[in-house]
DNA sequence: CATGTTAAAAGTGTATCCCATTTGTATAAA
DNA sequence: TTTATACAAATGGGATACACTTTTAACATG
């Protein structure tokens, strides 16, 4: 494998890793020196960082690691939200195709099957985690929308903003899964919506489901000692 | 001024500008000797260009110039309107501030200032673009949620999906200063919701305001001459 | 004439070098 | 003790060197 991808998932991995502080200043040498390449890799590796948000460059050019606020954070979940709503209306307007129905199908079989274990397993949260992120992510692709998968591509550069990071976290356990049968009746309810080519109503459920996302972050961001674990990107929002 | 800078620039500008048909190849070598720069920099410009969507990397790596369907281009400008409905009701929400109503009655006053005339001139035309960027620039500005602006600064990188581009082409003068007028009443009307708070109306009619923008683009993609003119991204979209 | 082979050309990834600029520091002067 | 100044180290932007890979193209062979 080239260094270059090599260097910028390393890189990425040390940001969110909490390696260093946000605010930190990232220079060339010393980085090279460190993930052992020299400093054309890195160089190209700092500028896809920048354009995904983790780092920013001040006036004179140098790079330093971002810092989030929390609202930054729960603004990031809206505008998810935001952008699913639309993905959800224009599966609904075009019509859901066979193909599309089948596979969410399976993601809601999948997540009842998880969800029926009480209390939940380190395994039941990992896997629902993963066909969490198939449905909203099978929706997106299905909705012919390229302008859009790329603004939600963008979006997820963010790494508290993704589908997967919104699961209530394991604090309390039996809490959690009462929120994540909600969350997952959401699911069903906005497969019926999409059946049925309710639009509007699709739209608002997709929008309503990031309500739960925007509260969960909340919590998240309050106990933040157990959210670093499972939540490597939260380490960047300011306390 | 810095070499990367004006290589960026300056490559963006050829691309747009159809020195390169879609699909062709951007090797770096050659594109350093044109510029006259070394491969430095046009490394670090070609990484931003294909963040920014207008080239894409092929499997093995080369960069080729992009090529957009009309459909695409729709798509961009209904997910520009989707994101300012969102701002527009962000800021009802919120409550308008003074500074940011004064700032919208300076746009209405100089629209329809610039509408009174009649036939318009070029000049109507270009001022009233710019007056047309600011108004929709100050309510995303005002909105204050980052990451909306983020994803909107990442679509409006888009060529023909910045709001400027929107305003009617000049092939029937008398038409155009219908539609502007028609447009121009739609930002009075925003302002008047944004003032009430009626956050549903002012999302809805931001929305809708981008309606007119793709009836704009269909047209201009039907006269593809004239409209390269004015439009310098067009040239990127299939006939 | 088509096709396979091979050598030259072009291009990429990476490292390194150079230079201008910034940054930090220690010493001298007030 | 504080401020200035000069000097050294660090850094970033840019160019280039080099090895390795991919294209291109010429040419020979069936």
């Amino acid at each position: 494998m080239n260094v270059q991808e090599t260097v910028l998932m390393h890189l990425r991995d040390l940001i969110l890793g909490g390696t260093f502080a946000p605010g930190h200043r990232l220079a060339e040498q010393p980085l090279a020196e460190r993930l052992g390449a020299s400093r054309t890799p890195i160089r190209s590796a700092l500028v896809t960082l920048e354009q995904e948000g983790l780092i920013e460059s001040s006036e004179t050019g140098k790079y330093l690691v971002r810092q989030f606020t929390p609202q930054e954070v729960i603004d990031a979940i809206a505008v998810r939200g935001h952008l699913e709503g639309m993905a959800a209306r224009l599966v609904a307007e075009h019509g859901l195709t066979r193909q599309l129905e089948a596979e969410l199908q399976r993601c809601l079989d999948a997540g009842d099957k998880l969800l029926s274990d009480n209390p939940l397993t380190l395994n039941s949260y990992t896997a629902y985690g993963l066909m969490n992120d198939q449905f909203h992510a099978a929706i997106l692709n299905a909705c012919g929308n390229r302008a859009l998968q790329r603004a939600m591509a963008m979006n997820d550069k963010l790494p508290f903003a993704q589908a997967s990071a919104m699961l209530p976290m394991q604090g309390s356990v039996s809490l959690d899964r009462d929120w994540m049968q909600y969350a997952h009746r959401q699911h069903h309810m906005l497969l019926d919506a999409l059946k049925q080519g309710a639009s509007a109503r699709a739209q608002s459920l997709a929008v309503e489901h990031t309500e739960v996302a925007q509260m969960n972050m909340r919590l998240a961001l309050e106990r933040r000692v157990d959210s670093e674990a499972c939540m490597p990107g939260i380490r960047l929002v300011a306390a």
